[in-house]
DNA sequence: GCAATAGAGTTTCTAATAACAACCTATACC
DNA sequence: GGTATAGGTTGTTATTAGAAACTCTATTGC
């Protein structure tokens, strides 16, 4: 466990708070997710998750409104609207990935399709992992909490 | 009342579900990183959140009831408890760092603090990526969904 | 051209849940 | 007895969710 190290008690800042802001709502995610996978209309959205409709346009309002995903008007067809990733919002597939993992690790062993594969190989890609600068993969008994002002200086473990 | 436990009719089936059914409440991820940067008491996460003791009361208990957090009697006072984070709570910490990296990035240029840091030399963790399977970086443009019915088949890029 | 229909919402109303504040309780320690 | 710790209770407000109906524009079919 993590008897050894020294717990820090004070208050933390970081850039949690201001991710849940944008995505700590109970339909972000999903919409998110199915965003990934393609999805692109409101009625898209809407036969997919479920969702009730005024929700549903609130939640995508916000996610635009945040920068997460651009309104488009279609140009084949104006009645359509078009609900894309932004950069930002690609950002978050390392971020829904690991969420993903976690649950299909622990839940119910519902099996996920579909999977998401290297283009290259078709290969599923690996878990998501937590990495030093150099690359080595890190367990949470690898880490400590150091305060920003001392980076770089040793670090004691306990 | 349509809720997140239901399983998905349509496009996809994934852990994501089931992941927000456990983390996806609103003060869920607030608890998991006071956790995670050295807290296990009552009070320690009431004085560093904020929060309605009930809604902690119920959060702390639902983490409990979930396996995410192991809920111990403290041997040297009775009257306390500890909640300590289990195996399956620290699993969350490559999502949570995603989450928080993803706020860091986009958010209004909070330094962060405390960093993680490698423990052997000091230097703060790389950013949370998605890789393949042989360990090479992957961006969105190099992914594909892919039928789990077909792994290991060519695929096409959607 | 005109009616019917599709897409993307908005509005209204209602129910359920979450949040907060402020006490209250039950142990256990001193 | 007095205090610390973990939480339950009560009451009140704010937010979220949902169903159904309505609007507005654009497209399609005749």
């Amino acid at each position: 466990m993590n008897d050894l190290r020294e717990p820090l008690k004070q208050l933390a800042t970081c850039g949690l708070p201001q991710a849940l802001e944008v995505m700590g709502e109970r339909w972000s995610f999903m919409i998110l997710r199915a965003a990934f996978n393609g999805l692109v209309h409101f009625e898209e959205f809407s036969a997919e998750l479920g969702i009730a409709r005024n929700i549903l346009s609130g939640r995508l309002g916000r996610l635009v409104e945040n920068g997460v995903m651009a309104r488009i008007r279609s140009q084949e067809d104006r009645r359509k609207v078009e609900y894309r990733l932004t950069e930002k919002g690609l950002d978050l597939l390392p971020a829904m990935l690991a969420l993903r993992q976690w649950g299909e690790r622990y839940g119910t062993g519902i099996a996920t399709n579909p999977v998401l594969v290297d283009a290259r190989d078709g290969l599923p890609i690996a878990r998501i992992t937590i990495r030093a600068a150099d690359g080595r993969e890190l367990t949470w008994q690898d880490l400590a909490w150091q305060d920003s002002a001392r980076l770089g200086q040793s670090v004691k473990k306990g």
